[in-house]
DNA sequence: TCTGGGGTCCTAGGACCC
DNA sequence: TCTGGGGTCCTAGGACCC
């Protein structure tokens, strides 16, 4: 039997337009974007605020279609180090209210907070909450209380900007089964199409679809979905989930398709430089290493090749992702071009030893061979065979 | 004039080992 | 002589999220 829990869904409105209206309060009540390199074609809106929203601006527009539909939009390149300031004073505030904080992405993370379940009125605590983020950062948020992450989540988007919803499990028939699917968290668009053809339209079809007709369809994923869809969650709040990083890297649009070596090489060499100094400042180490090519038609390829020992150098770094889109690379015009890298390890988890950096657990596996190797010197095959078979058997 | 860049997780097939 | 089946690792692709 679970213990009831109090879990908060944090997500900032329009974060990114909201933190250049902090910054320059002559921006208040303007419509403003948040844009790529305008001059080039990744132009897109990365974020607006809500008086361009009303006039159809739209995350991924192209600047240009933007411009369009708002002929006065304002228009901010993304200044990421003033985001991430904001962001880490948002969960500064947030940790003064528990420890049971999960950042999810930069402007959005969940709260665990059933320490204050019979102290206090949620509403009352959420209230607190948005009006504190309000002060101390002059930046909106909506707040989604419920007993699960999923439910919190779903909480959190029915109203914006400045909203708190509560979302209690007696409320999922009213509130969150007449929901089209797609507004589901955890389905996107391309499986809509999917899921119509299954008869399943809205959420509350989901969460009444019969098990074997999804595991048919869907595997294991769509009876985790049917469960969240009837209410039930049990993924825990994790602290630490946000600074594990498991993959490191960047990727470009090139100003235009081509098929020139020189700038392939060009833009990989610097795609290496900026994702080694990355790992670097995190004080961590790669084995693996990812390219990515997009061609001119949007078809994607990815090759990766695992190394024996880490990535000492940029050099080497930019070496294997040459290496690896040479023998991809099909001949045709290149749009994107991305350098990733992963099983990442950190530094101080890993040693130098004989111009080798290797795990320790595979040193002691050294180790026993090595013993072994002297073993067998000292005594012959037999013995050190009959101990190591005697082991395997058991 | 369509369509960025940062990620995570899952699946499926083949190689290899026991 | 002719074979089973399980586990793990690696790679490629795809869905999804912000």
């Amino acid at each position: 039997m679970n213990r009831a829990r109090l879990i908060f869904h944090l997500d900032m409105n329009s974060f990114f337009a909201s933190v250049e209206i902090a910054h320059d309060r002559s921006l208040i009540g303007k419509p403003v974007a948040i844009a790529g390199n305008p001059e080039e074609r990744r132009g897109i809106i990365v974020t607006s605020s809500y008086e361009a929203r009303a006039k159809g601006v739209k995350t991924t527009m192209p600047i240009w279609q933007a411009k369009k539909l708002c002929p006065n939009l304002i228009i901010l390149r993304p200044n990421g180090d003033r985001y991430r300031a904001a962001s880490k004073a948002l969960f500064e505030l947030l940790f003064t209210y528990t420890p049971l904080v999960q950042q999810v992405s930069i402007d959005e993370g969940y709260l665990d907070l059933t320490s204050y379940l019979h102290e206090e009125d949620p509403v009352k605590l959420a209230k607190n909450m948005q009006k504190l983020v309000l002060r101390e950062l002059n930046l909106p948020c909506s707040i989604g209380i419920a007993p699960n992450k999923f439910l919190a989540k779903m909480a959190s988007d029915m109203k914006k900007p400045n909203g708190i919803t509560i979302l209690r499990k007696r409320e999922i028939e009213q509130k969150l089964w007449p929901l089209p699917i797609e507004e589901m968290h955890g389905i996107g668009k391309r499986t809509v199409g999917k899921w119509r053809n299954m008869d399943i339209l809205t959420i509350g079809d989901l969460a009444a679809a019969d098990r074997k007709r999804l595991l048919k369809k869907f595997g294991e994923r769509g009876l985790e979905l049917r469960e969240r869809a009837n209410g039930n969650d049990d993924r825990p709040v994790n602290p630490h989930a946000y600074s594990e990083y498991k993959s490191i890297g960047h990727s470009t649009t090139l100003r235009k398709d081509t098929k020139n070596d020189q700038i392939i090489r060009a833009t990989l060499e610097d795609l290496a430089r900026r994702v080694h100094l990355r790992l670097r400042k995190k004080d961590m180490f790669a084995r693996g290493v990812q390219i990515t090519i997009r061609y001119y038609d949007w078809k994607m390829i990815t090759r990766s090749h695992k190394l024996l020992n880490p990535i000492q150098s940029e050099e080497e770094l930019f070496t294997e992702a040459k290496a690896l889109v040479e023998k991809a690379w099909n001949g045709n015009a290149i749009r994107l071009l991305g350098v990733s890298t992963y099983d990442l390890l950190e530094k101080k988890y890993a040693y130098k030893q004989l111009d080798l950096f290797t795990y320790s657990e595979e040193i002691k596996k050294e180790e026993i061979n090595e013993t072994i190797n002297q073993l067998r010197e000292r005594f012959g095959e037999g013995i050190v065979q009959r101990g190591w078979k005697k082991e395997e058997k058991e």
